[in-house]
DNA sequence: TTTTAGCACTCTTCGCCTCGGAGTGCCAAC
DNA sequence: GTTGGCACTCCGAGGCGAAGAGTGCTAAAA
């Protein structure tokens, strides 16, 4: 989360009244979704004064670019920049009460065969607390670490490869060999692999084979010639592993700022398509936090009229994935972003319990 | 599918031209969208019919309850009996030219994972081609072959059990167990296992099981009890194993009679509730060929102005699963019905093909 | 200098009306 | 049984006016 300093970047200093007006003002219309007039804020922003004065305070922040008005007789909306200035100067976030937070982790903490199904049961978790469609990129397999390998001979010059990570995943390969190999070889093979690399990451591993083979490459006795076959396309980066999980698109629905359907559409392919927001994504793995995007910020034509917040989920200093929302700009902000938060700590927690 | 007898149970006789008309005004408002008023006919048809003389034959049709007119002057619109009857006895199916089943053969023969990977690959095949939503139900796990079964110890009381189902399909399963086994228990375990079980098929292996545990009981030796214990809990029924996968979705936000977004809500809600769904196609299992729900004749609500094809897929006389679409009552049910029927035979032959 | 009251102006929304077009139902004639 | 004719209904588009909301500007008040 950015600080609350109002003199960043690009954002010239506001007094404090106006301020108090702009927040009053996107609080209000996140609340209600109608553009709101100045006699609204005269009334009821607790500053006693007069519409005309606070008009004059409108026309400043439009000219500033915070806001807008959707035609000559609407009152204001804010913009993405008004968004942005919000929620890096003016929002108070209420951090989640105990019990909020106890449910939560309770949700998350539940046995899961696997990433995927653990994915898919936090981003149902974040899409029903929020109302809003929420998304986990599964753990990426590079980051994980390596248990116990084993090899079954299947048939003639076919291999399943099992590989059992974080004591909790387990990932199956069915691999072509050159030649056929019987069970007593691949059990080797497999006994070696366990003893020299139990305990470390794929990306160790992977490390560590690349560096065998090219220091060794002719000398190698046999066992060693079947260790490398196999495990070469073993530890392979699986082409799955960059993905994620989309649950409660629906609750997208509801809201009539997006209820050009064709915009909804073109969202929900790209929900589908997953190469734009895996992009984005990527750029958040390594933000140490929440962090928003709001509206085309993103730089993701389709997130227009959209706000993106993320966070990073991992164990100790070990980035996992990404977690966070996908809901329209005018989302309630102060209490999903602590959600988005609290969950990607929650489930850092809950994984770093079952590394044993 | 059915046959195309004009006098089926509740459908009174009609005479050539009438049923000439209805046909052509169903196919007219199939292309078009439009409710089809007499002149069309009366100009289109090739009857050489004056419109009065049309619109007779509409309000008998109507009064049969074939057509209905959205307001006075608007035309008329097939009901869901129209369609119906327009299915069952006058539409002539084009089957496919044998250029597009090739394209069709070579899509769903690419190989896969697993089941669950073929499911997706497949439903993603029926939206593109029909451009509307593709359901594919995941092959049912009782009706697999057992090819091979393997257990690994994970920790103290806990064992992988892992299952190589038609040699394509690997599933993978952690258990408890009440006491701790070594690998030596469980490679003999597996052993018996492979040796009695290899071949059959998971309900046989779970009826087998049953039968030995009720009738030797008490003289169980340990390595029985061994067995016994794991292969209960790995041969229990999956919980996930009935499940579908629905590509295409969006598809299905491109028709303006589905354009209320809140009942396309609920239709989306129902494809990740599932249940509703999955009742429905269970009843198709058995069907024997490609069966057509139209409208709230399937008798789930969200389903209204929706049709539903579907086929049963399956390898020799086993059912597996149940593959279709779903769309507006306004498809193209002479395209639908021949690529759903196709794809599911193709996909019985490559699932056929891969056996060994 | 800042704030405010007042006023003219703009723009949306709604109801109301009208009008043309499309399509129907019915009747009488063929 | 079929057809032409005609009155009727209904929808949709467009125009009009009133009401309401909100603005910008100006001039006076603080």
């Amino acid at each position: 989360m950015q600080t609350s300093d109002p003199t960043l970047a690009g954002h010239p200093a506001l007094n404090e009244r106006t301020q108090h007006l702009l927040k009053f003002l996107v609080e209000r219309y996140i609340r209600d979704g109608q553009p709101v007039g100045s006699r609204t804020l005269s009334r009821d922003a607790g500053l006693d004064l007069s519409s005309a004065t606070v008009r004059n305070v409108m026309a400043d922040l439009e000219e500033l670019g915070y806001l807008r008005a959707p035609h000559t007789s609407a009152g204001r909306v804010p913009t993405a920049r008004g968004y942005r200035f919000f929620i890096d100067s003016l929002l108070r976030i209420k951090p989640l009460d105990s019990r909020e937070i106890e449910v939560l982790r309770r949700r998350i903490d539940q046995p899961a065969q696997s990433g995927a199904e653990m994915a898919r049961s936090v981003s149902d978790l974040l899409s029903g607390v929020t109302r809003l469609a929420g998304i986990v990129m599964l753990p990426r397999r590079q980051t994980m670490t390596l248990r116990q390998v084993e090899f079954l001979p299947l048939s003639e010059c076919r291999v399943l490869a099992i590989l059992v990570l974080n004591s909790q995943e387990v990932q199956n390969r069915i691999i072509q060999t050159r030649r056929a190999y019987d069970a007593a070889e691949l059990q080797r093979a497999a006994n070696y692999l366990n003893a020299q690399f139990g305990g470390r990451d794929i990306q160790q591993v992977r490390k560590a084979l690349l560096d065998e083979l090219r220091e060794t490459r002719d000398s190698l006795d046999r066992l060693m010639q079947t260790v490398m076959e196999i495990a070469e396309q073993t530890f392979e980066t699986a082409p799955e592993s960059d993905d994620y999980v989309v649950a409660g698109q629906t609750h997208l629905m509801r809201y009539a700022d997006l209820s050009d359907l064709d915009k909804l559409r073109q969202l929900f392919e790209a929900f589908n398509q997953k190469s734009d927001l895996l992009h984005l994504f990527d750029q958040c793995l390594h933000a140490g936090g929440v962090q928003i995007f709001v509206g085309e910020e993103s730089g993701c034509g389709v997130l227009e009229g959209c706000s993106v917040v993320t966070a990073p989920y991992g164990v100790g200093d070990r980035v996992l994935g990404v977690l966070g929302i996908i809901g329209p700009t005018r989302m309630a902000y102060d209490r999903v972003i602590p959600v988005v938060d609290v969950t990607a700590r929650l489930l850092a927690e809950v994984l770093d319990g079952q590394r044993d």
